[in-house]
DNA sequence: AATGAATGAGGGTTCATTCAT
DNA sequence: TATGAATGAACCCTCATTCAT
């Protein structure tokens, strides 16, 4: 008998939670040791159930592997949304979407949400998957160029801005330690910060230093 | 007939010259798509050459892994040698650190330089790796409380800071291409920038400032 | 579906008896052709089971070699035990031990007991099967010194007598057929007989017979 | 350059002598390795030569196992042979043959002449082994059937006797060292005294003494 | 639904053999 | 003839997947 958390509802709740649980716990695995340093066996015994269960509730690991990168999009998505919802300047948008972006993803739900596996998706999986972070990373993109538009951001290449955060993000599940010194809030608030806040214009940093020798000035980007 | 570029070297030389073609080459692989969707297969085809062949360059696919991370901080070990060369405050120093390390890991030697597979390593090597990685982590820990000290950076969680630095720099290879847009120098210039200017006090970010001994311009990203 | 004998046990009774049968067979197999000449697909062949299954029973190859080895060498404790169950001269305890020895190893359990391959066991099992071989002779050696201070053998090199026994049990596998016109009693007592005879006095071993021509003198052992 | 020999020889003989000691290393190191542990890197390091220059004197590894046996077969012929020239009783004559055979095998040329796989073999190379092993056990056999008929041997099964010779001597290669305690002659001395005086009458072998516990009684081989 | 056994494809590794120099 | 690099077949082993119970 599997270990599954019961709660009494449909079978076809019941389904989809274990579904989801499966999809999960894979998740938080992939994103901590790698796609294929995980088996199913390990994600099974994490679960206390045997291999041959997993397969009621995925079709195969590749469909996992899929799934996780649709989590991981759709917590974006919901940052994206919950940025929506409170608007302001370019800077604050973009400063409210990575915290709460983030955030989410230190969360409960989330923490297995990073992958960076994308090379062993289905082809065409690997293409809306490609498809959505595409757009997800455009909307960032969209997001600075606003910000500087409105002036509350200086001129950077968006692009190469938004792959310098995806690259701190999708480090994170190989790091952030839930039990750890730092809360999920906290590093949110924090990489934030240092990623913000040399491109934030508002806040003219920190007194009036001569710039670095190597030309490193805000706006300067 | 494999297809190694040939030249005129002594034996020995030659057999060096392939065997770090063999893991220059496995590491650009490995780098870009990963270690396991990686099959010593690919990268012999790559090389023009048939797989068993690739043996008497290297012992095992984990030596390959294990000589690229050393690369890798090889290459770490050249920028803070550079840094040292070069004295400044502490926010100075790392920002010749990060610029020198995210430019040679761009350059030719470098671009397969930058890992994130260790659960493969052999458990001796994963060790080895670990204390170097660990010990290199430390030396950005070290300059940025340097500068926390001296005044030239605010404060922040070095930790943190330094992890946020090392996913946007190892996220690289998924992106960066060579051949496009923006060549390796201006992607260490931009990347350094956005990563550092919000944390050096003192910048009045802007003016025409003349352009650091590395070549970097201000205004120029 | 596999072919394993069927029979009503518990799954753990059935999973060690496959894992024995496993290893009977292959043992089977590498003492008639040699370890490496039974290939892994062979054992399953004979099994009519598939490779990969051979692997849910056993680690690797080597490990089968090792429970090969670990098998014959029991069945000699078993010898020996059954040896100390029935004292008497030395001689006497020599024969019964080889008897029972030989006898065993013609059985069904034990046809497939003896191996020669060493080589290919992984260092620590090698070791393991080192010492206990050694002992295993040892306690030969010591037999044959038992004899000869009681008076019932003639003296003759020990060391070389038990390699000589020792060889031309190993070489049994070779050549016994469990069909054949022998039993394995009756090979059992032949051997021994031919072994022993020559060494067991009682037989005022020659006579004023001259030494041979090759200054083979009996009893000049 | 290669390490053999050098002696001024036609190029003829210079092919034959190189060629011969290529057999020979590879026969040393298959008898004490055995076969499949023996690379033919094993062997060319022996005779400080590349691996390639072996195929200038061998077709390829079966040959060199195959003349290995032939080798063996024709030490067995030779000693064959220097019996039939020392007549005698069946008893002595046969003493002559095993005493003069395990002289040769432990002497130098012969080592390395003794050898268990012959499965490895090509098939018909196989096949032309096992006719000359047939016939060489054969002529053993006859031996002591002569022995038996001329009343200088007692009886005893006399294929069963041959296979514990063979045993016996085959196993030599894995124990005998050629700079150990006992010579190489000393060895076919006792060896054949073990072997053989249990078999040779003269000695009246029982006397009334009861049958052991086994059954075990001499003569009632 | 859950299980545990069985399967087979895929990939790493060794090594006998070939071949250009 | 000698060499050393290159090759490819053979084999071990892992693990995602299937299937009978």
């Amino acid at each position: 008998m599997p270990r599954w958390k019961n709660e009494s509802k449909t079978s076809d709740e019941i389904q989809s939670i274990k579904r989801a649980a499966v999809i999960k716990q894979a998740g938080l695995a992939f994103s901590k040791r790698g796609y294929h340093n995980t088996s199913l066996d390990d994600v099974a015994k994490m679960l206390q159930v045997s291999k041959g269960t997993l397969y009621n509730y995925v079709k195969d690991k590749q469909e996992i592997l899929f799934e996780c990168h649709e989590m991981a999009l759709d917590i974006g998505d919901r940052a994206f949304r919950f940025a929506k919802d409170h608007p302001g300047t370019g800077a604050e948008v973009l400063e409210a979407t990575l915290y709460k972006y983030i955030e989410m993803l230190t969360g409960e739900l989330g923490a297995c949400g990073v992958l960076m596996e994308v090379d062993a998706l289905r082809p065409e999986d690997r293409e809306k998957i490609a498809k959505r972070r595409n757009a997800f990373e455009k909307s960032f993109v969209a997001m600075l160029q606003e910000g500087m538009k409105d002036g509350s951001m200086r001129a950077v290449d968006p692009k190469l801005a938004v792959f310098t955060f995806m690259g701190a993000i999708n480090w994170m599940p190989r790091w952030f330690d839930p039990e750890g010194r730092l809360s999920g809030s906290e590093v949110a608030r924090q990489m934030t910060d240092i990623l913000l806040t040399g491109l934030v214009t508002a806040k003219p940093p920190v007194h009036a230093k001569p710039a670095s020798r190597f030309g490193l000035k805000a706006g300067a980007g």
